[in-house]
DNA sequence: TTGCTTTGACCCTGA
DNA sequence: GTCAGGGTCAAAGCA
């Protein structure tokens, strides 16, 4: 750990900003340029990249940012300037190496099945359900292959596991059906741009895969299918003895997960030894052939414990994956943790804040649910839930909100747009007769707080700065688009959550602070449009 | 035999 | 009070 010399809050501002970023342009970009780029200069960092690290074309990164973040330890920039120095990987070993090295990806045929945990041959339905994982299927060869590769699964799930240990960010969720349809859309998109066939493929041992990934044990106690999504959602119990966690995923038609929502958080470590657990051998075979063993326990560990050292029970963190989950760090983040479950899985909606869309195009939504009651990570202030509906008009759910603060009259309800499922109409309602409440446990979060006297309904209201990452338009007027009392805003991406969970990250650096700060909900349920200097700051906080 | 999935029914919550 | 919808239970079936 300590020969990472990684530094969390370093690596989250990398990370965070790569994420970020790379949504949007993501979104605009084919996937099969992603792949040309990367054909054609191997010398570009994969999906890691550092803005201040070599690149020279800053609009190139983003392209590779859209990489999920557990990725990272896989495809990570070689470059000695990156502050994610535990992600390094040796010069000698560049990106497409990576990329095509058999052990990076389980569709070498030489890794264990993550169902059995024997090692087998991928037959080819398998290796085509892997394809189906990323909805498309642009080229042959090489390219092609990194991309039907399982490693961006396995990052994914990697990813929704970290969260769902020392994680807690009770923000951005996501809706349901909106889930399929960023990914469709992109689908649709890269099909306009390259008239390569989108296979979609889906065999059971490749959703059970899926849910074995995470590396936890999970039964399936139930499935249904939700009003206003055409997609089963399967809801999954941690099988570990009194372990509150569960899981809700949801998959489109073609068995491609679409959104997972945990639910609480494990109390107990990965299990090491099952068979639902081989997943996490293969990605430990894939460390340990790229001789970069420590290095994902270096980034679980160092994510976990500067996640939680900053965060209370409402931030977004990474990491843990082995981290002792009895060890106080791992509990702090489940002081609700030891409630009726039925009373959480039912009552907690509140923490099911619907927000984003699509982060990528490439992974489904993934949403922890904070076992906290209250939504602090939205927009500063603490949201109580207390109800959800679909709406005329609307297949996707709305979910409402009570400002928490007693006798503040604000509500506000989030649904994502009919039209465009990757954005998130934010009304509010009234008007906060106090100052955003400072982040449970953690101080960081005054930052974010108005300064001292100022009126928080004076403060402008600026469109979250997702629209920077993630969302397709890029260049909109955010005044244009934005400021109405209906805010349509861009999906929240995950590390938006992360940073805005828990500042202390400072992925953002004071963008972070920007951000939360942009985010207040405005009086009289009409966001003032201004002209935000932040934004500008904001930008530059990435792309510098 | 064990563990998991499936699936219809029931419960709970909120409109 | 009624209705709708999400979440959960639990029996049956499967591997």
């Amino acid at each position: 750990m300590a020969s990472s010399g990684g530094n969390m809050n370093t690596f989250m501002n990398s990370y965070n900003t790569n994420y970020s970023i790379s949504s949007s342009q993501f979104m605009t970009s084919s996937f099969s340029d992603l792949l040309s780029d990367n054909d054609n200069n191997n010398n570009k960092n994969w999906g890691f990249s550092d803005q201040r690290m070599n690149s020279t074309n800053k609009d190139e990164i983003p392209k590779f940012k859209s990489f999920p973040p557990s990725s990272l330890p896989m495809i990570s920039s070689s470059s000695p300037a990156s502050p994610s120095s535990y992600l390094a990987f040796p010069h000698s070993l560049s990106p497409s190496v990576l990329l095509d090295s058999p052990v990076l990806f389980n569709n070498s045929n030489t890794l264990p099945s993550s169902t059995t945990g024997s090692f087998s041959n991928l037959n080819s339905k398998e290796d085509n359900s892997r394809t189906s994982d990323f909805s498309f299927q642009s080229r042959p060869a090489t390219s092609s292959s990194m991309f039907h590769s399982s490693a961006p699964r396995n990052s994914l799930e990697d990813l929704m596991t970290r969260q769902q240990h020392t994680t807690e960010f009770s923000t951005a969720k996501t809706g349901v059906k909106s889930e399929v349809a960023p990914i469709q859309s992109f689908s649709q998109e890269n099909m306009q741009n390259n008239p390569a066939p989108v296979h979609y493929c889906q065999s059971s041992q490749y959703v059970r895969e899926q849910k074995a990934e995470d590396g936890y044990n999970w039964r399936k106690y139930g499935q249904k299918q939700v009003k206003g999504s055409e997609n089963p959602r399967s809801y999954y119990k941690c099988t570990f003895p009194n372990c509150p966690t569960k899981k809700k995923v949801e998959r489109n038609l073609d068995g491609h997960i679409t959104e997972i929502v945990y639910k609480g958080s494990h109390n107990h470590p990965k299990p090491q030894s099952t068979r639902r657990s081989s997943s996490q051998s293969i990605q430990n075979l894939a460390y340990s052939n790229l001789d970069i063993t420590n290095q994902p326990n270096t980034f679980l560990e160092n994510a976990q414990r500067d996640s939680l050292a900053v965060t209370d029970n409402s931030s977004v963190s990474f990491g843990d994956e082995d981290v002792d989950q009895g060890s106080p760090i791992s509990k702090s983040g489940e002081n609700d943790e030891n409630e009726p479950e039925a009373k959480r899985w039912k009552g907690d909606n509140e923490n099911e804040v619907i927000s984003s869309a699509s982060r990528t195009v490439r992974e489904p939504r993934i949403v922890v649910q904070t076992t906290s009651d209250i939504d602090i990570l939205d927009d500063g202030y603490r949201w109580r839930k207390y109800g959800q509906k679909v709406v005329k008009g609307n297949p996707n759910p709305r979910s409402y909100y009570k400002c928490t603060f007693t006798g503040c009259p604000v509500r506000k309800h989030v649904e994502r747009a009919s039209h465009d499922l990757r954005a998130v109409i934010t009304t509010y309602e009234g008007k906060h007769n106090h100052d955003v409440p400072a982040a449970r446990g953690s101080g960081s979060y005054a930052m974010n707080k108005p300064p001292s006297g100022s009126n928080n309904n004076n403060m402008p209201v600026v469109p979250r700065p997702s629209v920077l990452a993630n969302h397709s338009n890029q260049g909109m007027n955010f005044n244009d688009t934005f400021f109405n009392t209906t805010q349509i805003q861009p999906p929240i991406t995950l590390q938006m959550l992360q940073s805005s969970g828990s500042s202390s990250y400072s992925g953002f650096g004071t963008s972070s602070g920007s951000y939360m700060n942009q985010m207040q909900p405005t009086n009289n349920s009409k966001p003032i449009s201004k002209e935000e200097p932040k934004d500008d700051l904001f930008f530059s906080s990435f792309l510098n």
